[in-house]
DNA sequence: TGCTTCTATTTAACCTGTTAAGTATCATAA
DNA sequence: TTATGATACTTAACAGGTTAAATAGAAGCA
């Protein structure tokens, strides 16, 4: 029986063919594995999404940070105040646009990086694995085509 | 182009084939068509999956609500406790065991389901068009058995 | 230059998600 | 029958999502 604190007795045909609910359903049965392991190392998804795609790409400004990591502006005020006052990011002003913001992973940001990436990859492994390579690429697809529906 | 705040310039192929993300992102494309409906309406997406669950289900205790609307115990009580207070439900101490509370919809919750839900349907059937019968039910299927992995 | 209009970010207010702890009630067995 | 443990729900604390408004700086133009 599942451990998520949600089984599927008594689901009706309607629920289960909700693609809003269905799609909250899986992405809570792929964030149960990952969130223990978050916050073992002191994070929340949000938070390491942010600094792995600060990793990812050097420095960006909070703008562009944003739509990265599909994370609204003022949960990413929250979130890089967080970071910035654990250590793991700085942030100055842009000299050319003082209304910008530009954000940088400090050696601390880089060392959790380090240390939270195997972890995380492991995990990932884990669920193509065992989900199938090929419906895991079918899946990613149909979830992007849908995402770009919008307009 | 996009209108939703995030287009998908310059988006990395290591975001777009991420699972968490991809999830994120498609369930955002879809609950930006359903959540200025529900707010016109005085509603938000929890709230409404609530109501409409109980007039599918007819009355339920908190636990097999919560089950069936993939929300977890504190929030249902939060959820609840505006609900009843706009009058949509109301709550009764099931009498065989008094641990649990029977939730049921008022006359003016029904009145509510019979507001929203065309609006829903309408928004729920263009969506389906758009993308297409068969491609949604691939991905409706694929989601579920991703749900199901868990253990 | 001075005024208006964008743009980038923050603040505020409210709601939900998540985890842990607390309270009330039920069920079981010594 | 009463102590023990399980179950149903609530409370608390903190983080993020969403919308609207506020602030500050940049850009365009009369």
């Amino acid at each position: 029986m599942a451990t998520t604190g949600h089984d599927t007795r008594l689901l009706p045909g309607s629920t289960l063919r909700s693609l809003p609910i269905a799609l909250l359903r899986a992405r809570e049965s792929i964030m149960s594995r990952f969130r223990p392991m978050l916050a073992a190392h002191g994070l929340t998804e949000q938070q390491w999404r942010v600094i792995r795609i600060l990793d990812e790409h050097g420095s960006l400004d909070a703008s562009h940070l944003a739509r990265l990591a599909f994370i609204l502006s003022p949960s990413l005020t929250r979130i890089l105040a967080f970071l910035e006052r654990e250590g793991m990011i700085h942030s100055t002003t842009d000299p050319h646009d003082r209304r910008r913001t530009l954000l940088g992973l400090t050696p601390q940001g880089v060392a959790k990086i380090g240390a939270v990436a195997p972890d995380s990859a492991r995990i990932y492994r884990l669920i193509e694995e065992r989900f199938g390579h090929d419906r895991t690429e079918a899946l990613l697809d149909l979830l992007n085509e849908l995402a770009e529906q919008a307009d």
